[in-house]
DNA sequence: AACTATTTATAAGA
DNA sequence: TTCTTATAAATAGTT
């Protein structure tokens, strides 16, 4: 539609792509703000110049708004590993979630993004929960098994250290009244123990 | 462009807000390919009918190949909450970002999708980084010393089993020779043993 | 789903 | 750039 018919390839002359780029993006941008309204309807676009702008239309508007607190995130310095500097920088799992979450809440007419985002949501939660299940809480439940083994073997430890010493003690004793020689594992129990330390 | 002029509202008939739909959303798709293949640019598009069906275009096929996979997700029975087959069912947290990361890989002429994934995938992988920093890491550090720790205390309580064993013959060996009497604490050793089974 | 009268979008030119 | 205008394309209402 316009004085000649052009062929859908890539417009090799920057200025007349530029051009045609701008142009066709409005129309593109009013024509999903048009299907929008008339057959309410839930749409998202997101367009990218090869210049790296970014371009977005939603009809409610929280995939701008999403988009725009994104970009805010990606300025924070990508380099770092420091965690807790991470942990500042970026949104938790859980501000994450809550921030879809209000977002769907906030915008029940923008079912495109919506729609979009709690496929993602979703994702996010089950992969979460799973992870959560199935790592942290099955290792949390072994670490509470472990802590109980560890529980019971220095107890057990215990009572035989003591009743080792007694013993000893009982032997010295003896070995002082009667002076008779005894059968050795070939180290006495003293060095035994020292070796545990 | 029709037979006549249309208000930009909502368009009450049923009927005809359903075939306008459809045809509004063939043009916008359409439109959206061309601009892309014009300008050489990204566009993502998704649109959602009032009924919930979802279609959406980019200008890859990224997005449409992940929405198409997410689709099959949502499939799943969202109530069931046996782990296992959630595990099934939906993707991991390691699949869900190999499979963003290979999209970005395979299309890097689609820069719209690219440029949102790439904000979700980076939210998702700091996430999880910290989660698996702060979390996953220290309790498998802190199962690797209880571990450890039971090691050492299974080889101490061994080591003085077998004392306390020699021990006690080498005494049982002497009384039957002396019939000496001897202190005690109360308990005899292998008393103490059983106890601790 | 096809047709077609019209409107709308836009390519090229000013 | 922005405006103009000829023409292509999209689509509203009809069949």
């Amino acid at each position: 539609m316009g004085r000649r018919k052009v062929e859908i390839k890539r417009i090799e002359d920057k200025t007349s792509r530029q051009v045609t780029f701008c142009k066709r993006r409005n129309g593109l941008m009013e024509k999903a703000r048009q299907l929008s309204i008339l057959c309410e309807s839930s749409v998202a676009l997101v367009i990218v110049s090869s210049t790296g702008k970014l371009y977005s239309f939603s009809s409610g508007d929280s995939m701008a708004k999403i988009l725009s607190r994104f970009e805010i995130q990606q300025d924070a310095d990508p380099t770092t590993s420091d965690l807790a500097e991470k942990s500042r920088n970026y949104l938790s799992h859980k501000e994450l979630l809550e921030l879809v979450q209000c977002k769907l809440e906030e915008a029940k007419s923008d079912n495109a993004s919506i729609d979009f985002l709690k496929c993602l949501e979703e994702q996010l939660k089950t992969a979460l929960s799973i992870t959560r299940d199935m790592k942290t809480e099955l290792v949390m439940e072994f670490v509470k098994t472990l802590q109980e083994k560890e529980k019971r073997l220095r107890e057990e430890n215990q009572v035989l250290t003591s009743q080792l010493s007694k013993m000893k003690k009982s032997l010295e004793t003896e070995d002082r009244r009667a002076m008779s020689p005894r059968k050795s594992s070939g180290k006495n129990p003293q060095e035994t123990l020292l070796l545990l330390k």
